[in-house]
DNA sequence: TCTGGGGTCCTTAGCCCT
DNA sequence: TCTGAGGGCTAAGGACCC
């Protein structure tokens, strides 16, 4: 705990809804919902616009659609957001060599090491010149809170939204957390929130009043230490600038349950491959080989085994999982199916052992191929092609996810043939015509594309509809928010 | 109404070893 | 030599975070 408050915790607001309406001039002041558009996606981020209407985070975006039916709803664009988060964290860099990022949209910065800020006066102003800073390389606003510690900083950033600034003062954080919900420290969801109501705890205040053995009892011996620490304001966390990955995984859930053991095991196997795609990616092997499945009761099992040593070999991870798959019983139906790697090792190693007793599979998925999709189906599905999903899981519009168009039925994954027409355009996804421009789809079915032609610096644009196969309409990269100059205006007639 | 994806950390329990 | 305590490892599940 620090006397001055020289920790900084950014947390941009509303960042990937943000980021669309930056990037659609016609979304601005609008409400807009990111998300999985499946028929089991939930929201990632709403827009200020859309919360008014009572659509938040991690809802099912069919009810988010119930109550906001006027909603842009777009899935993410991680490559866009990526960009933005770097040039953020860059100006982050710039104050301090201590920058821990917890996600795209928010990190911790420790000013003292950086020797910007050692009072609350220069901490101020360097997180007011900081806001300033982030409108003017993005477009985008932040909220900054500063405290002696990393809780309390979050949680000042989280007072100060949207679009604020607040100062935590050493020696006043007891006083300021009392009348707060016990739901406000990090680490107290919607379980430990419910147990300590039933005990008559609800805010922090009452926490600090039930003393350590009390909370310890209730709630087990880190987290009731660690509750009453932070109920008394104390939290000495470090700024961490380097954190290494403990584990990796990918999972997917399903349109509609599978049944069919033969599918099952292929997307297991697909699973594996795209695992062993991160893991290489991120220059690890690993020894544990986790299978995660739900079932159709939301009821989740894992089941994991741990290998001589560590391996980051396609058909080593495949065959575990597919061992492990044999031990749970799938006959209710399957929601989701997951494949993840622990126990890293930060650097590759063949797994000699392994790789000598295991002869090479090849298991299609030419049965069983009538079951649903999965929301993001992947559709190479080879080993070390690297993956596009983002850090929060969603896949990016590469042409496979997208349920705002017509959906085309599972045919087997990667050895499926090619979706009649052709291509299909991702609500939000960037588009480039050859005659009006850049855009980006509003929708598409029936045969049918809409398009809005827009970029970041412009007025809000037209609409314009196109065939599903119109040659002169392509997939795009997306523009940057600032920097761009004003095209010359569009032609009205092609 | 029906609940994503990728993580981290903690707890409990069984087993083995010292 | 037997027994118990305790530590390390593995497995499974749960809570939480963004």
């Amino acid at each position: 705990m620090r006397s001055a408050p020289t920790i900084l915790h950014l947390d941009m607001d509303a960042f990937y809804a943000a980021v669309e309406q930056a990037s659609k001039p016609s979304l601005r002041g609008k409400p807009v919902i990111v998300g999985g558009l499946g028929p089991r996606g939930v929201v990632a981020t709403a827009s200020y616009e859309a919360r008014r209407f009572g659509v938040h985070s991690a809802m099912p975006t069919a009810q988010a659609r119930r109550l906001c039916p006027n909603g842009a709803y777009l899935i993410p664009r991680f490559t866009l957001y990526r960009e933005v988060s770097d040039t953020v964290m860059a100006l982050l860099r710039g104050l301090s060599p201590l920058v821990e990022p917890l996600s795209l949209d928010e990190a911790f910065v420790d000013l003292e090491a950086g020797g910007v800020a050692f009072d609350s006066a220069t901490a101020r102003a360097t997180g007011e010149h900081l806001r300033a800073d982030i409108m003017a390389a993005t477009g985008l606003s932040g909220s900054v809170g500063l405290a002696g510690s990393k809780m309390l900083a979050k949680i000042a950033s989280e007072e100060a939204k949207p679009a604020g600034l607040l100062v935590i003062e050493p020696g006043t954080e007891r006083e300021l957390l009392a009348p707060m919900s016990v739901r406000t420290l990090p680490g107290v969801g919607p379980a430990t929130g419910e147990h300590l109501r039933r005990a008559g705890i609800t805010t922090v205040g009452d926490l600090a009043e039930a003393g350590e053995d009390e909370l310890v009892r209730m709630v087990g011996r880190a987290h009731g230490a660690g509750l009453y620490r932070m109920a008394l304001g104390l939290d000495d966390r470090p700024v961490v600038a380097e954190r290494d990955a403990k584990s990796v995984s990918v999972e997917d859930t399903f349109d509609v349950d599978l049944h069919d053991r033969v599918r099952i095991r292929y997307e297991v196997q697909r699973l594996a491959d795209r695992c062993v795609g991160r893991l290489r990616g991120s220059g690890h092997s690993g020894r544990t080989i986790v299978l995660k499945v739900r079932r159709y009761d939301f009821s989740t099992l894992t089941r994991s085994e741990t290998l001589r040593g560590p391996t980051d070999d396609p058909v080593v991870v495949r065959e575990a999982a597919a061992r492990l798959l044999e031990s749970v019983d799938t006959t209710g139906g399957v929601r989701l199916l997951g494949v993840g790697v622990t126990g890293l090792a930060d650097y590759t190693q063949e797994d000699l052992f392994a790789q000598a007793d295991a002869p090479a599979t090849g298991e299609g998925p030419d049965s069983g191929a009538a079951e649903g999709g999965a929301t993001g189906r992947g559709g190479r599905g080879a080993a070390g092609t690297g993956e596009a999903d983002g850090p929060d899981g969603w896949r990016e519009p590469g042409g496979e996810a997208g349920p705002a168009v017509a959906l085309v039925p599972a045919t087997g994954g990667a050895r499926g043939p090619e979706p009649a027409a052709g291509r299909r355009w991702p609500a939000g996804s960037d588009v480039r015509h050859a005659v009006y421009g850049p855009g980006w789809v509003q929708g598409s079915g029936v045969g049918r594309v809409t398009v809005r032609f827009e970029r970041p610096g412009s007025a809000p644009g037209r609409v314009r509809t196109f065939r599903l196969d119109d040659p002169e309409l392509e997939p795009s990269d997306p523009l940057p928010l600032v920097g761009e100059e004003e095209p010359p205006p569009v032609s009205d007639t092609p």
